[in-house]
DNA sequence: AATGAATGAGTCTTCATTCAT
DNA sequence: AATGAATGAAGACTCATTCAT
């Protein structure tokens, strides 16, 4: 039975990040997401008290999906090099897979969370990000970088949030290859790092 | 006359694209728009139609206005590390600029225009694009790039438009150093350029 | 200059009564009517006061129009069937004429007329039925008819005024073998009377 | 609860047909109907998508009534005549009875239908034309008539249904008196009939 | 948990009318 | 008389949320 609950939960913020996705949040209506689960619209509300708490549960829940992701993804690789390589891949991935609809959500609805929440997200996010910072601090120690850490990772936040507005997986640019264009820009050329 | 109608759709399309930036399209209200100018409701569609209007009025105004700025920007430099640092200022002071506001409007309320319109958009844009992706492929053809053109220009419109979420002006970082960073990150360094 | 108001006044009734007709008086807009007669909308309040007081103008009117029409042709016929004749014609022509966008916006668009309005039309079509009324009593008293005058007046007006929804006057039946339909409802056969 | 759901759909057509007759359709607010069925104006739409679809429902559900009333009232005479007096009686019936409103605003706001709907309506309206003009026939067949069945109906549609403007049941004429009257108008008197 | 009718505040839009020019 | 921007009161319709069943 909580197999059940857990389930049903999650199919409806699977179907509520299409939708928003899809349509933007303001546009999706409850009934939309009710109707996308096979549910009546006030049933919704036996599970989420109101329609923001979906969108903040749909963010909660693909941020600890990623940092997981990421954590695994790094633990694999010590090479500084590869380590920034791997958190390229992995954000792409997160925005490519799976978790795309909800990734997307995370970036183009963020202003209809009200500022409270907003900082609940931050706080959840605090610890990805810190990830990121660690990985290109590394980086740059190792000479890799051209450009500080901070601001890099802010730029390579936009260049691959972006990609959901035009990388098509199924053309023939695979999404690796993608990962080391992103890598290219992001670091020197290989063998010119100051050892 | 024709001085204060202009100015007064001048006006209108500022002061709703300040409200879009700020609260979203969807959740700015006709009333909200008409008080920021000084009109009730209804008056507002002696000027446009509808709300979506609007939205497409402004997007259509700063496309116009950024690309002759780019124009203009273009035709001061020759060099293509200056045409290439030329696109990336000029792309950067309107975000920063007086067109935040529309160009922000631009990218995060793209899903709330029509299909027909957005194709309308795209047009307009293209003429815009075009200067970006042959600023890059002399670029490349001069040996300064690492990523093809137009998987570079993607990319670097995603880190780009992105500041809008981050970079402070008022802060210690200038927008011309900015661009620079963004500058390291799209070109190879100076002097490494196959020449 | 006196002759220029009264055309455009007549001009402005007439358009409006088209619209009236074609999309009723609720849908027709101050502006459509502007529109029709190249005026601009607020320039029809220097002709009449409200929307509500062209309708009444348009009615006003046209129950002049008819009420003279069929004084003109009752005064060519003496005997009492021809007398029915001409009255049954006379609106007809009417109501397919030149007059017919006015003589169904009488009909269908009365109760848009305010209560007070409503009574100073029906006195003027006092005069008016006043003449159906006594050409019916004659011929009743002629032994013509078999339904006492006030309600065959009444019945025929509905037939009369329905053949606006059906009757097309560039179809194989004439105005005139319409009317001797409508005449033949109205009246004994010919040859039948008691004298 | 279906029966609930039923009920409710039937007061609201009921209630709506009363105030379209009394006020007129676009002069009749969501929010009067709403007030008559002691709902408030949103809840409305839980039953009917829009304004225009209650008026449709208005006329489709009055067509089925006088329909089946009239197939009833047929059944019960063989005799041409009896027929044509059945086919009176019972739009008269129609007009001043129970479907009153329905019946007053399927004449009287017409024209706020939209094309496509008017369309659909004529379908429905086409079983119930065709009981009369067969009814007509037989009686023109037997040498009742004076006028071709397909005129002598469109004449008796307008006679009858201009009498929702001028007949009080309340008065000295019974319902019944007038359809003889109607029925004096439509036939030969009897006895005149070539047999 | 599910239903679905009901709520009622809120939205965009319409339009007769006014009035300064 | 004409203009046309402005008004502001409605109007139809939407939708998150509630709640009795």
């Amino acid at each position: 039975m909580t197999q059940h609950v857990k389930d049903r939960r999650a199919v409806l913020l699977s179907e509520a990040a299409s939708l928003f996705r899809e349509k933007g949040f303001a546009r999706t209506t409850v009934r939309d997401i009710a109707a996308a689960c096979g549910l009546q619209s006030g049933s919704l509300f036996h599970h989420f008290a109101t329609k923001d708490d979906i969108l903040f549960a749909v963010m909660e829940s693909v941020i600890a999906d990623i940092t997981d992701a990421l954590v695994a993804a790094l633990a694999d690789c010590h090479d500084p090099r590869d380590k920034v390589r791997a958190l390229i891949r992995t954000e792409l991935q997160a925005i490519h897979g799976e978790t795309r609809d909800a990734m997307t959500v995370l970036v183009f609805e963020w202003r209809h969370l009200s500022a409270a929440r907003q900082k609940e997200i931050l706080v959840l996010r605090d610890r990805y990000e810190a990830l990121w910072l660690t990985g290109l601090e590394h980086a740059a120690q190792a000479g890799l970088t051209r450009v500080d850490a901070f601001t890099l990772r802010r730029l390579l936040t936009g260049s691959i949030s972006w990609t959901v507005n035009w990388f098509d997986r199924s053309g023939p640019m695979s999404l690796d290859d993608l990962a080391d264009q992103v890598l290219a820009l992001a670091l020197r050329e290989e063998g010119q790092a100051i050892t």
